[in-house]
DNA sequence: GTTCCTGCAAAAGCTTTGCAGAAGA
DNA sequence: TCTTCTGCAAAGCTTTTGCAGGAAC
């Protein structure tokens, strides 16, 4: 399950992450939005409410997330990077037809790599491909 | 296992691939490093030997061997492409502290998503992040 | 002789950096 | 008050594009 908004308030502030308007908008359309968006995505969309904001702020504040844990940048295609607020493990599925990405249920901890004995593994990821059923029917 | 040299100029020259010198290096070096490599990389490597090459080519090369399902583009990274000539199934490894990129066996067929009934999926990816032996004793 | 490829220069797209003014604690 | 954040402009990187000359077939 998802950690509560105070929790994640509590993290921000033991982090010394400061609670500008502009950051917890980011965070409120991260937790609205589960759909994996870009630093450009996110950008379009909260430009309307608060039209100073400005993109460096929107990277900005991602890359505190991402240093601080509260969200996980996501890369499957080059030059897209895509955040990811949900902390249980999940793989992630792009449409090569519509490209969205949505995340399903996988068990990360039964993959194992008998390869890689002797490594550190800190981070397992695993995305597939392919045509979503809305573009399916098209 | 890998097709032979010869199953590949022939898959080549069917998709009317030219075989011209620059290709054919950057083919070779594809085949004798199984490294991962970048396309800068690439281009750092055959350029002593082929003075003339142009990143271009490199970049045009590999978009075509893409396209031509000859090699697999891999995005671990963001802004930084990777490209693998290997055709069997395999997971990759990325050390955090090196940049090295390994491979490792996994069977992708067993990797089931049930929340993806009606999805037609196309393509699996696994990788992992961590630290490898050698940089481990460091 | 066609058609496609090469390589230069320029451009495009995402992300980061420098910095002065503004806002959070 | 002190520290950090914002947002503009500019720069940094990887990758793509336009195009004239050259190579493959």
């Amino acid at each position: 399950m998802n950690s509560s908004i105070k929790d994640l308030l509590d993290e921000l502030k033991n982090k010394n992450i400061r609670l500008s308007h502009q950051r917890l908008k980011v965070l409120e359309y991260l937790i609205l939005n589960h759909c994996h968006p870009t630093a450009d995505q996110i950008y379009n969309a909260l430009h309307k409410d608060v039209p100073t904001l400005s993109k460096t702020t929107v990277y900005n504040t991602l890359n505190a997330l991402v240093k601080a844990n509260i969200v996980r940048p996501l890369n499957i295609e080059n030059a897209e990077t895509r955040y990811d607020i949900n902390t249980f493990d999940h793989g992630h599925f792009k449409c090569e037809s519509c490209g969205d990405v949505v995340d399903f249920s996988i068990n990360l901890d039964a993959l194992k790599a008998n390869d890689l004995n002797n490594y550190e593994i800190t981070d397992k990821n695993v995305y597939f491909k392919g045509i979503c059923p809305k573009c399916l029917q098209i």
